[in-house]
DNA sequence: GTCTATATAGGGATAGAC
DNA sequence: GTCTATCCCTATATAGAC
């Protein structure tokens, strides 16, 4: 587990098309030592060791270790976007969380890095929001789906089976580590909605 | 989210006896900071601030920051046996897995913060392992888990249910954070042990 | 755009007084 | 058992040469 540079990291990464710029190799190669060792335990040195230039050289491209984080983290949050735009609050109910589940499996096994990066290095992103570089505009999938499960007027077996739910995409995609290595992405992620498909079952009046 | 003095962290933290040793009390204090703020953000001056003390005084009762870590890493260890001591290597099946997750949820439910520590900080918990200050002996239930999930003589389809239904544990009971503060403990886990088991069901042949 | 050199701060850890 | 004072190292960040 945690086998660096075993595979491409780049290979996943490519929202800004695939122009390799300094910019973008730093922020591959921060994810990947921020995953492996922790956001607090990555020096730039580090990054900048591995980037064959010097420490200095990253605050040309950014103006600060946090900054770096944010961009990683801005990665990411775009795509939450795409999830809650097909999310009509007040109208969560456990067929649309199910559906709201399909896609947000999709992205992970997408985007899969990024995800681990987060479930990581918590501390430091809630951190990065309470500093709040970007309150405006900023709704996180995240904390939409904490409302929903924080609300009293749904029944508890509903809301618990919702974080089951969501603990169980976790779980099999980002807490797993390299243990499904060898299970094709499709049949994976066949399996992960098969598996929420079931255990919303119960509590979802269709 | 993480709202610390409201709930009275040495409620839980009752393992030697209720001792308020000033140990016992560094300790519950490095609990609430790590878990809040992550391992490497929490300074020892914080911790003494809190405590009452001055810094140094804290090296009297440990040798280093690591060391507390590692303390209280050992209070959720010596409960990990508790369910080990049930388990046969070589056994693994649906069946026994959905009786160890069983016993897994009453004992997150029992110690629920020593869980999220663990939760927050794995970076800095799994340095603890590498440097292996305390290899003999060291059996952790994560890596019986682990070696279980990769086990490529298992059906995928099983291997990813056992994934997801930790994932449902973890992700109602740790990653949840406060949002089910208003239910029961006692109902909590029968929900979750329900979700538990609606999930292993299809894959299990009892 | 990348470098060297350096300023500055903070945190872990030690020595030894009380 | 607890304290003050201090050492030392590392890491972020800046200034300015090339």
């Amino acid at each position: 587990m945690a086998d660096s540079g075993a595979e491409p990291a780049a290979a996943e990464a490519d929202q800004g098309a695939e122009q390799n710029s300094t910019r973008e190799r730093i922020l591959d190669i921060a994810q990947e030592l921020f995953t492996e060792l922790g956001y607090e335990k990555t020096s730039l040195r580090q990054i900048a060791e591995r980037l064959g230039y010097s420490k200095a050289a990253i605050y040309y491209h950014f103006a600060s270790k946090e900054d770096i984080l944010m961009a990683l983290h801005m990665r990411l949050h775009d795509f939450g976007f795409g999830a809650l735009a097909n999310l009509d609050p007040g109208q969560m109910s456990g067929a649309v969380f199910t559906a709201l589940l399909d896609q947000l499996t999709d992205q992970i096994l997408g985007h899969r890095g990024l995800f681990v990066l987060h479930e990581r290095n918590r501390a430091a992103v809630e951190k990065l929001h309470r500093d709040a570089h970007h309150d405006a505009a900023h709704a996180d999938l995240e904390i939409v789906i904490r409302q929903a499960l924080s609300d009293q007027r749904l029944a508890p077996s509903l809301r618990v089976r919702m974080a089951c739910t969501i603990g169980a995409v976790m779980g099999a995609l980002v807490l797993s580590g390299e243990v499904f290595s060898d299970i094709p992405s499709a049949e994976l992620g066949v399996l992960v909605k098969d598996a929420a498909r079931d255990l919303m079952a119960p509590v979802t009046s269709s």
